[in-house]
Formats: structure tokens, C-alpha cells, sequence
DNA sequence: ATCAGAAATGATATATTGTAACCTCAACCG
DNA sequence: CGGTTGAGGTTACAATATATCATTTCTGAT
């Protein structure tokens, strides 16, 4: 395994690097995205496009349809910048775009909030897994549901 | 690793381990529970709650509500005759209930098929993993998506 | 067999999550 | 200046999921 070294960008650093990534690939950081971002970077726990779209519309003193979220959350988990946490219909922001894993959400079924695990090993054995049964284009989602160290 | 020997039931074989595996629960096999056991276990891939509801109102030639359908998936999934693909809001038939293990999902972004495996090393280690972020009663949920071989 | 209580299902309403279609506007390029 | 493109707005709707209360069916004790 590969030593790899993150910077756990928070707050504006977080948004610089999401603003980088995404120009990166080619698309416009506008101030509809940077709001989205924010908020998702902001929040607690894992949010639902709903969530976003009733703060971001405080935010901006204006109603934001929840359309218009779903499409720029749907290009930051296409870019990388956010994921999907499919057993929670939520998103969260990734905290190091730009840099690419598989990554294990552990999401704790009390208070919600989601931690984040790399472990490339790990994650790596499921796509050999899925490889070795025929599978092409692997995309793993690896979640586990629980209580955590708090709510325990 | 310790050996493990299935059976994969089917058909009628099927139905019998499932009731067979209820009832030991203490709960009840009655006709509704056997009409929708027998859908999802025919379906040829992960099956939604109104698919299901569709299914087992022609079958019977009257209505059946989705949240009836719910109300028996989730007994299901409780007593592992079923389980739930999360990527998918779907859900599928275990093919040897009474048989307890965390299972893993292809799912087929093109035909939607899902491939079954079990791995106890693989859904193992990320048990493990969650319980060294201090997590407890988890529940991992590993799925992947992508191409099967016949899609691909 | 019968009755009372528990469990299962029905019926209806509503909440939550996700898409589709079409329109407007501004930036940019010829 | 006109035309094209991409972003976001607006509206409508589809799909998934839950809540509540009424009714039926089953079970177990007598």
C-alpha cells in the first residue's frame, strides 16, 4: 500500500481546493456551486439535497428548488468534490477533492452523523471481489450502519 | 475461514426454508407474507416495494397497498428472509435464510441484475474496521456497482 | 365452541426523495 | 449584432417511504 499523505483542508481551504478541482475538470465555479458547497461542507451529518436546498435558500433570501441542488450535487459526486451516502439518501462533502478513493462511511444510526474511513486494502479487496466475478467498471459502496462512540 | 455449506434453495424448496426459518421467529407464515415471499423470490432482479405491490395485487385481483408491502419487507429483512440493496431501494430474497451473513452486491448499472456473494473475510475485515472507530451493533452494507459480464 | 386480546392487514393520507421538460438569461464567439 | 452554449429557474410529476386509524383474522384460554 502506497504511503499517502492528505491535507485535511476545513473552511476556506476546503473551498479553494473544491474551486481548484472543479475548474480542473473543466467546469464553472459559480456562486450557486460555492453556496451548495459551503453548506454541504458545513453541515454536521450526511445531507439531503432537501436539506441543502432549504439552506442555501435562507442563505440567499431567495428559494432555491431542490432540482437545481440535485443537479450541481450530481456534478460534485460526477467531479469528486462530494459523495453520495446511498443508505442515508444524503451527501457529504469530500474533504480532500481532487484525490481519489474508495472510500467506507461509517454513519451511526442515533445522532447521524457520518465518519470517513479511507482504507484502499480494504476497499481494494471488494473491487478484486467484483472483478473476479465478471464485474467491469466497478464503482464500491461501502457503508456500515451502527452506533457510534458517542451514542453507544 | 471456516467451511460453510449452503444449500441454495429454490422454488418450493425456497418458500419451505423461508416459512420454516419465520416461523422458528415466532412470527406467522399466513398467505399475504407466502404471495410476497413468492414475488420477490421469482423476481428476476432487486424488486421495489411497488413492484412487489403490483405483483401480488394482480396475483390476488385486489389491491394491495405499498405500505402492506413494507410492513412485510421489513419483517423480512428483520428475520433475514430478505435483504435490502440500498444502492438500489430495492430489495431481494435471501436464498438460504436461517443462514445469518453480511452479504455483498453486484448490481448491474445496465440490467440491474444483483450478484450475491458471500465473503466472511472480506465483510470481516470491514466489520473490524468499524469497530475500531469505537462503532457497535454494526451493520455493514457492501455493494457494488458497475457492468456484469453480460452487460459489459 | 366461544370469546377476548393480540397480531395482521386494509384504507387513506401525507412526507420524502428524485426526474423531466421547458424557459430565461448571461457569457462568449463568430 | 446574431447565434450558440451552459447555468440556473419554474413547474409539474414520479418514485419511494411512513403515519394513523379502522377492520379482519388468528390464537389461546376457558
Amino acid at each position: 500500500m502506497a504511503l499517502h499523505h492528505h491535507h485535511e483542508h476545513g473552511g476556506t481551504a476546503l473551498a479553494d481546493a473544491a474551486q481548484a478541482a472543479l475548474v480542473d475538470a473543466g467546469e464553472q465555479w459559480t456562486d450557486m456551486r460555492a453556496d451548495i458547497f459551503s453548506v454541504l461542507a458545513t453541515y454536521e451529518k450526511p445531507a439531503s439535497a432537501y436539506d441543502i436546498a432549504d439552506q442555501v435558500s435562507q442563505k440567499r433570501g431567495k428559494r432555491v428548488a431542490p432540482n437545481s441542488v440535485y443537479r450541481i450535487l450530481d456534478l460534485f459526486v460526477a467531479t469528486n468534490l462530494a459523495r453520495r451516502v446511498e443508505s442515508a439518501n444524503a451527501y457529504v462533502a469530500n474533504s480532500h477533492p481532487g484525490c481519489l478513493h474508495d472510500c467506507i462511511f461509517l454513519i451511526c444510526d442515533t445522532c447521524g452523523t457520518a465518519t470517513h474511513l479511507d482504507d484502499d486494502r480494504l476497499s481494494g479487496s471488494v473491487r478484486a471481489a467484483a472483478e473476479g466475478a465478471g464485474f467491469a467498471q466497478v464503482r464500491p459502496v461501502i457503508e456500515v450502519r451502527g452506533k457510534c462512540a458517542d451514542c453507544d
